[in-house]
DNA sequence: GCGCAATCCTAACGAATTGTAACATGGGCG
DNA sequence: CGCCCATGTTACAATTCGTTAGGATTGCGC
């Protein structure tokens, strides 16, 4: 498997924040989610390791979403909440979590007890990390794409992001947006050159022909779109 | 299973009679022990499922006794501290603890925390000293590497810990911070390239292709990844 | 089609990060 | 003390990747 993927939801952004920059210096990756809907939305695509899960949710009660994910999702789920009676841990446990954290919240312990769960053997949630698509294999956990020919290309981290992004909703319009905050985009004015360096970077090492790229497309004012079947394993 | 049996470490007696009562009451079967040496001579007989392990015992530093549990035995196991630091959690759970729960405690939160725990499938963990990949077998106990072919190579103990990091973590990312930490690096600004150094000294011993690494690869600005099926044994 | 502004592409540069050879240090041992 | 080995440190090379800048492309009004 490749990096451990955690979830983040909670409806507050500057909790969301400061979680998502902790655990990316931790190692691990992220995602984001300020509502149960969008976070359920994702889980489809890409299923976390570990979620974390604020109980104060405004769309959904946190309860009941946390023993649906204890019961259909492999990963591991905590709790952090900051209801602190004895009684709402004894039953957030017991519905399913398997750790409950109060705020506030040092993300130094975070971070350990995200460690701790993820020492346990996993029950399911395989994470894809390989996946194919138009005579191409990538193969994240090895940073590395093969052509059907054998040939070997490597990709580094950030241009992985990118191809994780396309790979992982093909067909689909991704809007710059989007594209910026899935990849940690600072909100950064100017990074959107950055992004366009990327994927320009990932174009020519899946040999498209710049004047007409067949798998990346540009959708002028809007984003892009990648045009490929997608298989994952 | 039979009834889990859930082991408590504690020097108060007091504590290990409200422990036991509520946990018979909850049906568990318990076992408790005053002092290190009685509950590691009872370890050999019978196997419990949970460890609660009181840090402030009277004869043994808590925290080794953990780390040797964590690694040797499959059990899970919770320290109950009054020690409440965040940088005590932190160190505990790190060395191997599943759960930290600190004092005073309520019962209930106890046994829902240790029934959390038992959802979790057991790990087979056993004291590990060799172990297998690609080709290579590393003998941790006498510092030796030994490829297919019967070669031989020897590596020191500060290459064995970074060996033992990644053998230990196959296939997920490894921060630089997470590694500072986990080989004692005293948070030095230069350690950075004294841990540089130390992997690159490894893969000279793997005899990996410094252009195109196959087994400890360098995720940029992140940390490193080690690409190997590894065994234990 | 033409002109123009908005948008996007990408070569080139440079700051930050990482690799590694060479040197420095220090402990163990004869 | 002199040698050897492990390991940290220094210095510089190599790599990654964001930024800049200028050119190319697109959409739109005419």
């Amino acid at each position: 498997m490749t990096t451990p993927l955690v979830a983040i939801l909670d409806d507050e952004p500057q909790i969301r924040a400061l979680l998502s920059e902790t655990l990316t210096e931790a190692g691990f990756r992220t995602a984001s989610y300020a509502r149960a809907t969008e976070f359920e939305a994702a889980l489809a695509r890409a299923t976390p390791d570990v979620c974390l899960v604020d109980l104060g949710l405004p769309d959904r009660d946190g309860l009941a979403l946390v023993h649906r994910l204890a019961l259909e999702s492999g990963a591991a789920i905590i709790i952090i909440s900051g209801r602190a009676q004895v009684q709402d841990r004894v039953t957030g446990l017991e519905l399913g979590a398997d750790d409950y954290i109060i705020k506030p919240f040092d993300p130094a312990e975070v971070v350990a007890r995200i460690r701790a769960r993820l020492r346990q053997p996993k029950t399911t949630g395989q994470a894809h990390d390989t996946a194919r698509f138009n005579g191409w294999t990538a193969h994240f956990d090895r940073y590395l794409l093969t052509a059907e020919d054998g040939r070997e290309v490597s990709f580094s981290h950030a241009e992985g992001e990118v191809l994780r992004l396309f790979l992982e909703a093909p067909k689909r319009l991704i809007s710059r947006q989007q594209m910026q905050e899935t990849l940690g985009g600072a909100a950064g004015e100017s990074f959107d050159r950055a992004m366009d360096v990327r994927i320009s970077r990932l174009r020519t090492k899946l040999g498209e022909d710049p004047k007409n790229p067949r798998l990346i497309k540009t959708i002028y004012g809007a984003g892009y779109i990648f045009l490929g079947d997608v298989s994952w394993s």
